[in-house]
DNA sequence: AATTGTATCAACCGCCAACTG
DNA sequence: CCAGTTGGCGGTTGATACAAT
């Protein structure tokens, strides 16, 4: 399998290119051949990670330490998964990035054989994308506010309706909090207190028991501020290794599902005026975030859309 | 069919913190 | 303690694939 992956690597039709630096003096750069990642995956297999440089050179790779390395995690390494970014995992990095910001290796933890390198991607490609659809920064509170109230509940909406045809324990309409909150996030774990939760697959997990006072207790207090809301509470209520069996399962009902590409495929205007979710941004354009006052203007997460949903 | 525009993603770069001798 | 090295991270770029005209 793994080979196969490597066979259709854009590896191979680089072998020009890399070629044409191979003489170029001790090091090469660009494109990876088959034949290197065969030496780096053999190497790594016969005497595993280590320091890089030195692997590079004993593996017989003309390329620097970082280099290797960079292959290995974003692309050769056995876990890794690639392509179609499902719903949940959307959901959830967008949920980790509203707490942390560009931590993308911080947030790649808890998306099981996600590397840092294509979350970030995605964020750069499809989430700027649609900031650019609105005409507002990617940072900006407006588009913020979008995302927490039109695109967030439309992921949600998207995950349980695929559940729901799956076949599976789906929770009645309307939107069910219980059924919500079900939802791979850690945030959504915040409320599961040992309930035995189902999941889009199917299958069930035990999520820790942690109030949601304290996680509250923990949000983020400034604008921008990436250092706060470390995963304390998120790793204690959702370690990375929880996060993972609750994304393997669903991610796999989502790739049977087919849940490819962006929820958001159409444009922003047609979403704004269809979305039956939340009625506050379908039916009066956004609402007045200001006078939410809940919540501080960077803090906004799953559960601030759950508890909203809920007024 | 050819050209142009856009999206995607692998790979590199530079910075910084941690490690090592 | 210090200087050099290494590893990790986020930002950026360039090649390629794909879609639209």
């Amino acid at each position: 399998m793994e080979m196969m992956r490597m066979a259709m690597s854009p590896a191979m039709s680089s072998a020009t290119a890399a070629a044409a630096s191979e003489d170029e003096g001790d090091l090469r750069r660009g494109p990876w051949t088959v034949e290197e990642d065969m030496l780096l995956v053999d190497y790594i297999a016969n005497h595993g990670e280590g320091r890089w440089n030195s692997l590079a050179r004993c593996a017989g790779l003309r390329r620097t330490g970082k280099s290797c390395r960079l292959r290995w995690l974003n692309y050769l390494r056995p876990d890794v998964r690639r392509g179609n970014i499902t719903a949940d995992e959307q959901l959830l990095i967008l949920d980790l990035h509203s707490r942390w910001g560009n931590r993308w290796s911080k947030i790649a933890q808890y998306l099981p054989g996600r590397t840092d390198n294509e979350i970030k991607n995605y964020w750069r490609t499809r989430v700027q994308k649609h900031a650019k659809q609105l005409r507002c920064d990617v940072n900006s509170k407006e588009f913020r506010d979008v995302v927490r109230h039109v695109w967030m509940p439309r992921l949600v909406e998207r995950i349980q309706a695929d559940a729901a045809a799956a076949g599976e324990v789906a929770a009645p309409a309307p939107v069910s909090a219980a059924a919500t909150r079900s939802m791979s996030s850690p945030a959504g774990a915040m409320y599961l207190h040992h309930q035995q939760i189902p999941l889009a697959a199917g299958a069930m997990v035990v999520a820790p028991a942690v109030s949601s006072e304290a996680y509250h207790h923990h949000g983020c207090g400034g604008g921008g501020d990436t250092s706060c809301s470390e995963p304390s509470q998120a790793a204690v209520t959702m370690s990375p290794d929880d996060a993972s069996s609750t994304l393997r399962s669903s991610s796999a009902a989502a790739e049977n599902d087919t849940i490819h590409g962006d929820v958001l495929s159409g444009s922003w205007s047609e979403l704004l005026a269809t979305t039956t979710t939340t009625t506050i941004a379908a039916t009066a354009g956004l609402p007045d975030f200001d006078e939410l006052g809940d919540f501080e203007d960077n803090l906004w997460s799953l559960e601030d859309i759950w508890l909203h949903q809920q007024c």
